[in-house]
RNA sequence: GGCGGCGUAGCCAAGUGGUAAGGCAGAGGUCUGCAAAACCUUUAUUCAUCGGUUCGAUUCCGAUCGCCGCCUCCA
């Protein structure tokens, strides 16, 4: 049985469909002005396995992720760079998909951008105005706040008392706003601006947080089954999402809430400033793997905070190495025909273990170590002569189970190698065959410098790449 | 000022009212001509500290110390 934890009921509860065997689920996706770094993409590995998990359960899955292509920062860049909003972000949304696609984070079915859907904002943003849920002010339109008396029933935050005492984070003079907690779903924005979209309303552009309200609704309904974000959106941009549709459709906007925690970077907040801000393609050129990077992000379930450090990831490296070999050296093993009943009992046991540990708010960290047991008792196994044909076909068939979910197995190592090589590997075994030493740890050398790691096992020589 | 989370072996960490998953690193072993690689075994009388509840607490309650986050743009 599914569970997840809903920031909405601040529960955790059995997942249940609105419809049947349908689940629709709206991820916020990126803002596409720089490169996307790992914190983002915990969130977006969480994202996935979210979206793999579902399918794996059967649903017939329809996910939304879109991508922020308009705020403050995106046009003052833009400005800057002398470009349109469009040829600014247009390497960012390719850079973020290479490196999404790299991570094994599978695409959504719908990655709908901002810029496209301005006339749905609009369209809501009139009804709000015309229901009183918004008002119009020196040309912005705002949100009303005390027309929806749920305000914060996601991020439960008491508003009474709390803001007062914030040290002047919030500045209650400059507002022309009836309620300091009024938010801005249109601003507006002068002729001589090039970022601007006429509406009856005025001209302008869309405040952050009516873009989701438009996109989910769009694609999934009024209503549907999964949000999903990092937590730092739970307020403002969720509370106000849901205060925007629910004003609008007067229906439960979604069903279930689920926030995936922040990271840390070696026991610290990651930021520009502590010299500790990693992007993706920053770990990349410090030479480690997407895969070790996607295992690391996974190996800690995504509503606890994880510690990303160096000597974690050089593990994680380790880690994917060894279950790459155990996978590629169990399909090339010679075993003798038939089933260890006793080995497809427990193989099947692992599995369940995984799925339990999935079904618990999708506890990855249980569900690696399921993964682990499984290959440590499978190595043990052939060690000793004990997997059989059959063992192997259900044994390679919930491997690739599991990471139909996880994704933490890299290829099997299909390619072959050069003929010179081949021929030097030959050499080297009759070398050894003659007692010729002193030529085999020659050439075992020199293709160690052509990055040929060589593994003498009782059945035989096998390779791989260093 | 209001609110939430965390503190488990060298590192990353899971977890439960009944005596500590998993990974990495380390140690030992198997294999080997020697290595390497690979594999196996092993590593916390103890879960920040101090009290309390309980037959029994790492797990519940209270206090203390430390760390992180939200209340503002942010995955």
């Amino acid at each position: 049985m599914l569970k997840f934890h809903n920031t909405l009921s601040g529960q955790t509860e059995e997942f249940q469909p609105l419809n049947e065997n349908d689940v629709r689920l709206y991820i916020c996706g990126p803002t596409v002005w720089s490169f996307a770094h790992i914190g983002n993409f915990r969130t977006f590995t969480f994202g996935d396995v979210l979206r793999r998990y579902l399918k794996y359960k059967g649903y017939n899955l329809t996910h939304v992720m879109n991508l922020t292509d308009v705020d403050d920062r995106i046009i003052n860049e833009a400005k800057k760079a002398g470009k349109t909003i469009d040829e600014f972000v247009q390497p960012f949304i390719e850079a973020f998909w290479e490196d999404a696609d790299a991570l094994g984070i599978q695409r959504p079915e719908i990655a709908p951008r901002a810029t496209d859907h301005i006339p749905e904002m609009i369209e809501i943003i009139q009804t709000l105005l015309d229901n009183n849920h918004a008002y119009a002010s020196d040309g912005s339109i705002y949100y009303r706040i005390s027309a929806f008396p749920d305000y914060g029933k996601l991020s439960k935050i008491n508003f009474k008392g709390n803001i007062s005492g914030a040290s002047g984070r919030v500045d209650t003079d400059k507002y022309d706003k009836e309620n300091a907690q009024d938010f801005a779903l249109w601003k507006f924005v002068d002729e001589t601006e090039p970022t601007g979209w006429d509406a009856p309303f005025g001209r302008g552009r869309p405040g952050w947080h009516i873009e989701c309200s438009a996109m989910s609704m769009k694609y999934l309904g009024e209503t549907f089954d999964i949000h999903a974000g990092g937590v730092d959106l739970k307020f403002p941009h969720h509370e106000n999402e849901i205060a925007q549709s629910e004003g609008a459709t007067d229906k439960l906007f979604a069903k279930y809430w689920l926030h995936s925690e922040h990271l840390k970077v070696e026991g610290e907040t990651m930021s520009k400033s502590l010299g500790n801000f990693y992007t993706f393609r920053d770990l990349l050129e410090k030479g480690y793997s997407a895969k070790a990077i996607r295992y690391l992000l996974l190996s800690v379930p995504y509503h606890k905070q994880l510690n990303f450090t160096f000597e974690t990831l050089n593990g994680a490296e380790n880690t994917i190495e060894r279950l790459s070999d155990f996978r590629s050296r169990l399909e090339e093993a010679n075993l003798n025909a038939g089933a260890n009943d006793e080995l497809k009992e427990k193989t099947r046991v692992y599995l369940a273990d995984f799925e339990a540990a999935m079904d618990d708010n999708l506890n990855t960290s249980v569900a690696l170590a399921a993964l682990h047991n499984l290959v440590r008792e499978v190595n043990s196994a052939l060690a000793n002569e004990a997997v059989l044909t059959e063992d192997r076909n259900l044994i390679l068939e919930t491997i690739n189970k599991i990471d139909s979910v996880l994704g933490v197995f890299s290829e099997t190592q299909q390619e072959m190698l050069d003929t010179e090589i081949e021929q030097l590997i030959e050499e080297r075994q009759e070398a050894r065959r003659a007692r010729n030493f002193a030529r085999s740890d020659e050439i075992r050398d020199l293709l160690s410098e052509r990055g040929i790691v060589l593994e003498d096992t009782k059945e035989g020589v096998r390779w791989k790449r260093k």
